[in-house]
DNA sequence: GTGAAAGCGCTAACAA
DNA sequence: TTGTTAGCGCTTTCAC
């Protein structure tokens, strides 16, 4: 068995309450005290058994991240940077997927209530938290609207979309398709799409419109891109993630036909490996930092008060 | 707060202790109590607090896995497939990343220790686990040779590093360079090397070597490959991983120069959006499902004796 | 078959 | 400034 806080108590001659309040470093300790206490506990290697201290309520000093899946740049780095992030607030951090499935959604959010999480950052798409009560949970949510109280992180949808439109106009294109990498209902409303649409509509461009499901396993959706594109003839192909826009190409590749393909999203990964790609970049790290600073905030001072959502600059790559 | 199995067996009208006994199935219990309880839990969503479970010691049903970093294709898609085929036997997972960093390696393993753990796999590729006593927990390691009884389930990577060097002299090149994905001395026995010098060294291929680290950001990478093949005139590059052998083909292009570049690991996502890259391919959701075998196994049954080391064989792609 | 009660390691009143 | 003690929610003997 592991050392526990008994026998560092026992070698330090002193009460579990004092090394209790040595480690938390809460309440008046002498410093001869807090010396004998701390030789003890690194003479003896010990280490606090998080389970415990979670049992006791408060301070489980975890976060729980739900995003659909890490096989996409995009919440493989927001991971990352969320992580990093919260560690320097000496917190942990318990992951879980969902593929953008509600059940596994439903799951997730069980299974980190289970674990005595204080806070939650999703950055899932299901319409889940929406009908959902959250116990009184923390929560922030990335780049996706909801409608309880919860703060949405995001960067500017609407904007991105434009942006992206208008180089695909410069580029004097006549017959674009927008192909969205999610078609489960959750974007009914997808401010990229709209940003485009905004542009294209002013113009004299041709739109053509479709969707691939999200959780799709990749096969599927090079023949889903396959299908939607046989026999057309756009001459630019506006995806609503860069995943999709690189497998556009893929399949484009295959059928010796090169529209111009652009993608959203803009991760240190893709930008890196396909430095042509034309996209739209959100800024992932500063996006994280907020989440993170949001939600310990809120978790330290439980009347603070956030705004609903907070909205960063995209920028054009290329 | 959330309801507890005290609520649970009030409404049933039980002790805890049956409460207890039918969530864990244990013990005999008649069918009617059974269906109350049952009952019960349904009607107050009753969902266990997992830090109680663990305080007591057995059973966290938790599983942590050590991972350099999610940003490589390899690791991401092990832990996609080690976590989904945990969540098989009901496990759940923790996950820490070590960007190689012997420091944080050590944190990880005191972090997976706090959360009362059940076991542990771990990919992380310093020599910490080497001179660590484990606490009798379960370890199963990817893909690394470790001097305790800590089992390995790695691929063929001698033979791997043969059949790409097979592949090269095949293409008439007479001047490679290996470059290692890692220089930070623990593949200072790395088969993937070997393989390939037992046969360049059988050819009359003139061979060069060159390393760099792994856990340099990509900026630093780029300018460091930049430098290495300044100069030089090698017309085959082989790499010790498929991100190194991306970011050679980066560079080379950029400097107009066009050797060939082969990869190793074979990940997803990689064969699929660089389907012309020459890369051997490691079986990794059959590795991954076999480490969790091993260690679920090695968790139920404390005597099972597991071999030191499991092998896949790695296929030759393109 | 079921319940009472001890105890897992820790925190936080409350006493001293 | 420190110690005593009552739980936190759950599992598991040991009685009944």
């Amino acid at each position: 068995m592991r050392v526990t806080i008994k026998e560092v108590a026992t070698e330090a001659q002193v009460s579990i309450a004092t090394v209790s309040r040595v480690i938390n470093d809460k309440g008046y300790i002498s410093s001869k005290t807090r010396n004998r206490v701390n030789n003890a506990m690194r003479k003896l290697n010990y280490k606090p058994n998080i389970a415990a201290r979670k049992l006791h309520g408060k301070q489980s000093k975890t976060i729980g991240i739900i995003i659909p899946t890490l096989n996409n740049p995009l919440f493989s780095e927001l991971f990352d940077d969320i992580e990093k992030h919260l560690n320097t607030y000496e917190y942990q951090t318990l992951l879980c997927t969902t593929n953008n499935s509600l059940e596994k959604e439903k799951q997730c959010f069980e299974l980190l209530k289970s674990n005595q999480v204080e806070g939650i950052i999703t950055s899932s798409h299901t319409d889940f938290l929406d009908n959902h009560t959250f116990d009184g949970y923390p929560v922030v949510s990335f780049d996706r609207i909801t409608s309880n109280r919860i703060p949405v992180v995001k960067s500017d949808n609407l904007n991105g979309g434009r942006i992206i439109a208008k180089r695909i106009l410069e580029m004097n294109k006549s017959y674009v398709l927008i192909l969205s990498g999610t078609k489960d209902g959750f974007y009914k409303n997808d401010e990229r799409i709209k940003g485009m649409l905004s542009i294209f509509r002013a113009s004299d461009i041709s739109i053509g419109k479709a969707a691939i499901s999200f959780a799709s396993p990749t096969n599927r959706k090079l023949a889903l891109i396959e299908q939607i594109l046989s026999g057309k003839k756009y001459d630019a192909i506006c995806c609503t993630d860069d995943v999709t826009a690189l497998l556009v190409n893929l399949v484009c590749t295959d059928m010796n036909y090169h529209p111009l393909v652009t993608g959203y999203d803009g991760s240190k990964s893709v930008r890196t490996l396909f430095p042509n790609l034309i996209t739209v970049k959100q800024p992932i790290d500063q996006m994280a930092k907020l989440m993170c600073d949001i939600l310990i905030k809120r978790i330290q001072y439980p009347y603070f008060i956030s705004k609903d959502e907070y909205s960063f600059p995209a920028t054009l790559i290329n």
